[in-house]
DNA sequence: TAATTATCTACTAAATTTGTAGAGTTTATA
DNA sequence: TATAAACTCTACAAATTTAGTAGATAATTA
């Protein structure tokens, strides 16, 4: 029930662009700098997330990714599938990747685990990057901190 | 986020031994034939269980496994955890595996994950393999069907 | 004693995760 | 229009985890 790395650095990476959104596109360099995330690694993240239409890039000098969307129409649960493809925890419960079970109807792990996956994404697809600025700045008043890590 | 084979295996197994609890001992062969799982793998699976204290175990010929605690005291999350550690999605919000990651309490993802594992823990601490039992009777009744397979 | 059944350690193979390398393409701007 | 800066793309590689196997050992029953 792991949250993977790709996972990982693309949630701190979108957070770190609705941070900046509207600030003109930001270099892989840079994020990967401030979120200590290797860069090349980054890059096929970054990637990825643009072919899902969650970020707009731009090439040469001066160019950078941005997010195509403003923050509060881009959930958390959006990116983990971009990354990580199905959020539920069997197939047969999946949404984007179903595939049925050899018992489905009598088999009752079946029914445990679609509750399951019910629970993870009612917090994953609710959850936008605007919540998540917004719990970013709350915990920064309070630690009266002007750190920018959103580091795990 | 996904279920193991080997956690998958083993919540079947126990909902076997739960629809035959005070039946005596059974035997290894029998579990691996009924729900179809590679017998070796699912010795070493048993074992682990037997070591959580969830299973008791025979040596010999009329030998075998049962249950250490009647179906109601076994929830899925006990055997989840015995077969694959932490059901947190990371292990700074995880009970029994916890590391503490470098920026706490300003971390925002982290408070995510943590209603995340409140999530999942609602749904694996509560459910008892009793609870199953129930289930797999109804759902037997419903399909009218004789055959006794858990499987997912 | 013989057959049966769990125990234990170690190993292997496959899949997945976590990266890295390097050549290519596009663009701003001097 | 040259050049440096940035993303794009494909492929590879190392590390880790998952899934499964092998085979010898120990305990028990009849």
């Amino acid at each position: 029930m792991k949250l993977s790395k790709k996972s990982d650095y693309a949630l701190r990476a979108i957070i770190y662009l609705s941070m900046h959104y509207n600030k003109g596109a930001i270099q892989i360099r840079e994020i990967s700098a401030n979120e200590k995330i290797p860069q090349k690694f980054l890059e096929n993240i970054l990637l990825v997330l643009r072919k899902a239409g969650i970020l707009n890039s731009k090439i040469g000098l001066k160019g950078g990714y941005e997010l195509a969307r403003s923050p509060d129409l881009i959930t958390l649960g959006e990116v983990i599938r971009a990354l990580d493809g199905a959020i539920a925890p069997v197939d047969c419960v999946s949404k984007i990747s179903y595939k049925p079970c050899s018992e489905e109807v009598t088999c009752v792990i079946r029914g445990v685990m679609l509750d399951i996956r019910n629970a993870i994404t009612d917090v994953l697809d609710r959850m936008t990057f605007a919540d998540m600025c917004s719990r970013v700045r709350d915990s920064m008043e309070k630690k009266e901190s002007n750190v920018l890590t959103y580091a795990i």
